[in-house]
DNA sequence: CACTATTTCTCAATTTTTGAGAAAAATACG
DNA sequence: CGTATTTTTCTCAAAAATTGAGAAATAGTG
């Protein structure tokens, strides 16, 4: 194996299982010889992408915690609508995880996790985690507002089908513009998730909420996505006055010619 | 350059002001060819380092948020500590910030920060960025405890001649066990900060507290100082028993997921 | 100090990367 | 909808890096 590949394969192999490795333990896994496996442990090192811990193991280093930092403070969707997740989990008035999640490359994955005081459950999903892509109103929300063609690559790069039953629920998303699903994901908790789109920076994401399935009735179900649609609305509209980021290069062409 | 290098140097370009890339703006900070750039970028890609934005723009990838959350679920120090954080801070009476931090790699890095309800400040440190070696005294605590030797090569190795003063300071921290510092940081804030040390998981670490210098007085001084000192000796007991890895019981439920 | 475990080093063969430019694909524009 | 532009991938021989096996060095331990 050459390359970005080798050295990533070697990151992969610390998990939440087996979070410290030695390095005949790691030859071992990767099938490389020893040597090449310290080398690649030496450049990782310098990297800060592992660190030394004991008894000659090595864990995951410093850097991915700087990098994530990088990603919490840059990513648009976060910056725009992180203060909003907090004030919809605070206003939601029965215990519930609300979540952030959005499409990145290929995977849904949360991006940001708030549990109201109260919450004494946990759902499968937190930051950091990838998701299902074709479960949960968390992920069907956002696969419903991707363009079809784009929709049809993902589905095929994961190698999934896109059944009926998948399809009928994401034209309900279209039309109604929110998405609620019972033990989908956990069981005895429910999602309820409204879709987050910005063109102009390309992204699909949602705004989720996790609660106990007995404590929705029909009428909480309805307050709640109602509170979700709007807060997904006051997203959307944050990202566009925020993304004031950098003009797009043909903009500052026009501006400077103008000028 | 080659191997993990320059695929590390194109990732560090991605920074807080300049959160996305072109491929030719990347080309020329890296003083390599668009072609190169381009291969690096396809690499980065496949491996969820780097994402496509709008406008042929990249940004930081979906895979650093994946292994950052690995860091938090198997960090020995974050395991031990998250929860006397959140006491310590529940508990002081007065606004804050806790801090948990350590030696990383090179660097003194803040893994975990948790702010009191009614905080109106915020301080430097922040979960994921590195510190001052020798400022602060988060920092110093965490110094003092460590062997001359490693000590020794550690300021070398970050070009810090180890002067007399933060010699002196050392020693009162070892004699103490705990330190506080004023406006080192952060004008107008102080830090009161304990060290954690386990042998068995070879872990130099602290407990610190940031609140508003005005109102520390000397009752509340010593006051949070036997708090902290007494906090971090409980994290240090909770490194021992739990070294032996028992994973509570949320846990246990997630890797089984994940299985 | 000797013993073991860990890590680095050496070297020629093999594989990968490199850069410049051509070709292709995607996107914008009228 | 075709045309122009931008973005991305591809091609190829030269240059450079990686590879694996084992030797050598270093660190760690009683």
């Amino acid at each position: 194996m050459a390359g970005l590949q080798r050295y990533m394969a070697a990151l992969r192999l610390f998990n939440e299982a087996q979070p410290t490795w030695t390095v005949p333990d790691m030859a071992d896994a990767l099938g490389a010889p020893q040597s090449t496996v310290y080398r690649t442990i030496r450049d990782l090192l310098a990297e800060g992408l592992v660190e030394a811990s004991t008894d000659a193991r090595y864990r995951l280093g410093p850097a991915f915690i700087e990098f994530d930092r990088l990603t919490r403070l840059t990513d648009p969707l976060l910056r725009a609508g992180a203060h909003v997740l907090e004030q919809t989990v605070a206003q939601a008035g029965l215990p519930c995880v609300g979540l952030l999640s959005r499409l990145y490359a290929d995977e849904v994955m949360c991006i940001a996790d708030r549990a109201s005081g109260d919450a004494r459950f946990f759902p499968s999903y937190e930051r950091g985690r990838p998701m299902p892509l074709t479960q949960g109103a968390t992920s069907k929300v956002i696969l419903a507002r991707l363009p079809a063609r784009r929709l049809a690559k993902l589905l095929a790069h994961a190698g999934k089908a896109q059944d009926a039953a998948l399809k009928s629920e994401m034209a309900t998303v279209r039309r109604q513009g929110f998405l609620v699903s019972r033990g989908e994901i956990d069981a005895g908790l429910a999602g309820l998730a409204a879709p987050i789109v910005c063109e102009e920076s390309g992204l699909v994401a949602s705004l989720s909420l996790v609660v106990e399935a007995e404590r929705l009735d029909g009428f909480s179900e309805s307050r709640l996505v109602l509170m979700l649609v709007s807060a997904a609305a006051m997203i959307e509209k944050e990202l566009q006055t925020t993304s004031g980021a950098p003009l797009l290069p043909r903009e500052r062409e026009k501006v400077a010619r103008e000028a």
